[in-house]
DNA sequence: GTCTATAGTAAGATAGAC
DNA sequence: GTCTATCTTACTATAGAC
């Protein structure tokens, strides 16, 4: 009778994803994930037949799904947009253990990792995830230019702020960053002015 | 009769950087370090005898005096802060190649990487560069807390805008970052208000 | 589905000739 | 100072038993 597995898949791919952040793709070798699932390297494979790129490249659709279920769709349902941003910070804030956890999207970002399934996959990613900023901001009454410059800013203030957080061994940016976030994105004040 | 290098001592740290960059630590296999440089591997090692740590380590100081030379000590120098700004935009884009380049400080973190040597490092020279930063934006009139949080929004921004730059593969995030980098520092809008 | 054992390859690093 | 050749280890991946 078959045997049930040892770890389901949602924790397997946890666990996956927690190295692959801590040391990107090329510091994830098959030792390090297999002490970090509790599975041998032949039961990843069993699971992976595509070895380290397949699991990489599942943990990224995993990701994906979760930002789009979780910041994506509250982002896009109609209410204020104060609201569905401080939901959105407090996902972030969650998905990013507050600043202790690096982002896959940087991570994974690699020249030489294959070039193909991963680069346009993490480009689409941030596109989906600006857009969605972007259309928030505009219910405001910025104009469309506006809005979305101050998505991109806002995606590239969450992202060098981890960068930071990581290289100074403190989540202090990350923290402080969230907390801006909102006026960041709504505020009045004019920085392009 | 002693043999002159093949390679000068800056070219080669230029080289390895190049690498250190692209592909991260892990990811700078000492084939492709010595590709880049022309050098053999135990050529490299005549060099660098203490391997790949050393190179990373001696990149690593090269950066942050390139950085004192080109960007610290000119936001020090006295002088309207607007141009010490545009001085080290200027400086900044060629540094990074117009965001074609990623930046060391994010490539070589990493928790795994010994601990000890780097991240120290590292975490000096965001806190230099912060420091300096905020500096220059105090000069404007800002308090000092208000102008230390310009200083570190400004190099989340950078960070952050190379990320993206990376993972879309387009240097545009990072040009219109650079663009909007003064008003970022010295505007007038108050995003926190 | 998980394991031990192992194949085959590429990694970091060294020895010694020129 | 640079090279070819080599050592040792760690890596990705597979085979086959349970």
């Amino acid at each position: 009778m078959p045997r049930p597995p040892t770890i389901d898949d949602k924790a397997l791919l946890e666990r996956l994803s927690g190295v692959f952040r801590d040391v990107g793709y090329d510091g994830a070798s098959l030792a390090l994930l297999s002490d970090a699932t509790g599975l041998q390297k032949a039961s990843l494979y069993h699971r992976f037949p595509g070895g380290k790129e397949q699991m990489a490249k599942e943990v990224l659709l995993d990701a994906r799904s979760w930002l789009t279920e979780n910041i994506l769709l509250p982002l896009a349902a109609d209410g204020p947009a104060q609201e569905s941003i401080q939901t959105m910070i407090k996902s972030i804030n969650r998905f990013y253990a507050g600043g202790k956890q690096a982002c896959l999207l940087n991570m994974l970002s690699s020249p030489h990792i294959h070039q193909g399934p991963f680069s346009n996959l993490i480009k689409e990613i941030f596109g989906a995830w600006i857009s969605a900023l972007a259309d928030v901001v505009a219910t405001t009454g910025f104009d469309k230019k506006e809005a979305r410059m101050r998505a991109e800013r806002a995606i590239a203030l969450l992202h060098g702020s981890l960068v930071m957080a990581r290289g100074m061994g403190t989540t202090k940016p990350f923290r402080d960053m969230l907390g801006r976030l909102p006026a960041e994105l709504l505020g009045d004040g004019a920085p392009t002015r």
